[in-house]
RNA sequence: CGGUAAGUUGAACAAUUGGUUGGUUCGCCAGACUGUAAAUCUGGUCUCUUCGGAGCUUGGAGGUUCGAAUCCUUCCUUGCCGA
């Protein structure tokens, strides 16, 4: 095994533990956040950047870069660390989200997480526009419409060219609207793909297998048995986490009592501000989420006091800086009128600073709650 | 002073040369976004409204007509040409 997973301390008011995963790459300290570098990049950030944000470990995306530039220019590269000047630790996504995204997420218009008001979408027996089987799933390229199959064999073979330290097994991230029939049968063919990775793998990079089964109890409880029985490195947990947000460290729990407690779980794909005590408490060791990133790109910038769309006009008459408290190199010598009047001018240095910022303050937001766990406050 | 072209909106343009437009783009305002098809998408943007609708609009005034942003008269404003 490439990586080691330390526990330091666990909480005994939650389920929480604090603790470090060791990599050929450095060590990460958890519990903690993994920015979202889909294309080999945090969009508007340099690698020199992201490492000031004090960001520990990036995810990237296999399906996105096996498109674009693929890997065999990875390869040539030295692999996905040097390619973008990232000496730190890294993940990859399988392509198992996209599934989701490019599959009934683009067709029903939902994301992951499921609003109280959605509820009426049916769910379709397959998605339009790629054809999942037994063996993997028959894509549309972004780039040119043209055919691309990704299965849990290929998807272990472009990860393992590009690098990571840490690589997920291709799984089928169920939509939120799915049924507990369509849902179950996914889970089939995921704890399938699930073998096929392992056996796949020939590298010692880590493998963490996905446990899925939607918003079904038994399911995802037999998902969490089943991969957690699999000689993995670590879990992924996956999918929608309920049609309401409340519930998400309950159906959480559900699957992390299944699971060892020596392995290091990741949570995929949820990390508001508000979520990350949930989850954390719950037992996520880390997690990744575009919010911090993508958000900023809109002009939203989080801080102590909340939200700000830095798109708004009033905030050109504000000078002061994005977060009083915040010691990040945008805060220190910004302001938000500075920031407002390059969002409104569609400068790409408004985004840029605001993914500074909004990474440094999730990060320095997780570190906190480590300390917390470390005080035995959480 | 004479000639000529034009005047719609927050801005720039449109509307079968008489057929009943509030149309497009931008701007502005408001939402949305959780393993990134995302520097994106959706909605609003004349007035009033009990959200079902109702009313009023094409520089001003008048006219022709069943009907005018479109045609006519006149005035105002602006651009260009000429003294």
């Amino acid at each position: 095994m490439s990586i080691n997973f330390k526990i330091l301390k666990k909480s005994k008011v939650s389920s929480a533990r604090v603790g470090f995963i060791e990599t050929e790459h450095g060590v990460i300290e958890t519990p903690c956040l993994v920015p979202v570098a889909t294309q080999g990049v945090i969009k508007t950030l340099t690698a020199e950047e992201v490492l000031q944000t004090n960001s520990q470990i990036l995810i990237s995306n296999t399906f996105h870069l096996h498109e674009r530039p693929g890997e065999k220019v990875l390869e040539k590269n030295g692999g996905l660390h040097k390619f973008m000047n990232w000496k730190k630790p890294l993940m990859t996504d399988s392509g198992g989200f996209q599934v989701f995204s490019l599959g009934f997420g683009k067709d029903q218009k939902v994301g992951k997480v499921l609003k109280n008001n959605n509820e009426k979408i049916k769910q379709a027996e397959k998605p339009k526009e790629i054809k999942i089987t037994n063996d993997g799933v028959f894509f549309k390229s972004l780039i040119n419409g043209s055919e691309l199959f990704l299965g849990p064999k290929e998807s272990i073979k472009i990860q393992e060219k590009i690098g990571a330290d840490i690589i997920f097994a291709f799984d089928e991230c169920t939509s939120p609207v799915a049924n507990y029939e369509y849902t179950k049968r996914s889970l089939l063919k995921t704890h399938q793909w699930a073998e096929v990775c392992l056996k796949t793998k020939k590298t010692k990079q880590a493998l963490y297998g996905i446990v899925q089964g939607g918003k079904y109890k038994d399911l995802r409880q037999e998902s969490a048995k089943f991969i957690s029985n699999l000689n993995f490195d670590g879990f992924g947990i996956g999918g929608e986490f309920g049609d309401d947000k409340s519930k998400m460290a309950e159906m959480l729990s559900w699957v992390v009592s299944e699971l060892p407690e020596k392995k290091p779980r990741h949570l995929l794909g949820i990390g508001y501000l508000d979520d990350m005590k949930k989850i954390i408490k719950a037992g996520v060791d880390t997690f990744d989420c575009t919010v911090p990133t993508h958000y900023a790109r809109r002009g939203v910038a989080f801080t102590s006091l909340g939200r700000l769309d830095l798109n708004k006009a009033i905030f050109l008459k504000k000078n002061e800086p994005l977060d009083k408290g915040c010691v990040c190199n945008v805060c220190l010598n910004y302001k938000k009128s500075y920031i407002c009047h390059l969002m409104r001018s569609r400068e790409i240095t408004g985004m840029r600073l605001l993914t500074f910022h909004n990474l440094h303050f999730f990060n320095n937001f997780v570190e906190k709650i480590r300390n917390d766990i470390k005080n035995g406050k959480i």
